[in-house]
DNA sequence: TTATTCTTGACAGTATCAGTAGAGATTTTT
DNA sequence: AAAAATCTCTACTGATACTGTCAAGAATAA
């Protein structure tokens, strides 16, 4: 019931970019550094980000990644989903797919009363995380004192 | 961010016991029969509930296993607790003894903006939990007519 | 042209999960 | 006292996912 490195990392990650924030994009190695993540992994972690949309990128000297909406528009959840692949506590039904060819669910099915317990923890943990956006953890860094180290 | 089958499979196994509870422990076979659980699983399983003061058990012929309090009392929460070990989104904190020999925490500390989102969140799924009993499931599986197969 | 930076895919060690298994302890029944 | 039923404890195992590392390549700015 643990949130992968990749979520914290993430999430980490996409709230340095937006407080450290400059006119150009943002490299790997400066955020690895400032958050002390390994920029190896990290690169792993942010091409997952930029196929959600989250993210885009730009090669060459000088280049790096930036966000692709304002800081306000950017949920929590928006980062672990990309991170995480899903956001669901338990395994049962998801899928579900229209073209009949249902993925190995549930013995129980319907009939499962712990079921519907399990998908509405889900959905309370993502409600909670869509609650919170990145600008919002900026504003909490900086009340916190938090340095501002911009990028360019 | 999953749920392990000793939560889901003890929520259903305690389920299953408050529902066809009937005047003598019930037994492993039955209660992994009727959920189709592995036997020699949910004994570990029921260990763990049992240390955690769910269960009490009494052995030999006639044996089994029983609820320590009623049905309307034991939250899934306690269940989850019991199964998962702890109830947190990460590991970040957990532990802070007091004797001075704190294990490896993270290395942001209070400093991590992060951190208080995962806790909540750990807090905001825990009370959730905590609002069900297994006394709610029982009922939800009379509405549904689930039938009854008493232990003796 | 060169240096910089992201891109893609493969690889590997470790830990955890999910389950199996065997031998032992306790209790009821006969 | 013996036998059968049931829980108890510990160890083991195969599969999977997690958490990275690494190498070679592609795009871009200077």
């Amino acid at each position: 019931m643990k949130l992968s490195t990749k979520s914290r990392y993430g999430v980490r990650a996409m709230f340095d970019m937006a407080f450290h924030a400059g006119t150009l994009p943002a490299q790997i190695k400066d955020i690895s550094r400032r958050q002390n993540i390994s920029p190896r992994y990290l690169e792993q972690i942010f091409q997952d980000l930029k196929k959600a949309g989250l993210l885009k990128s730009r090669r060459g000297p000088q280049g790096g990644y930036s966000l692709t909406r304002p800081a306000e528009e950017i949920s929590i959840k928006e980062i672990v989903l990309a991170a995480e692949g899903e956001l669901l506590l338990v395994n049962c039904i998801k899928g579900r797919r229209k073209d009949g060819e249902s993925p190995p669910a549930c013995e129980f099915d319907n009939q499962c009363l712990t079921q519907h317990i399990w998908n509405e923890g889900s959905r309370i943990l993502g409600d909670y995380f869509a609650s919170i956006s990145l600008k919002d953890l900026c504003e909490q860094g900086q009340k916190m004192g938090l340095e501002k180290e911009l990028d360019h």
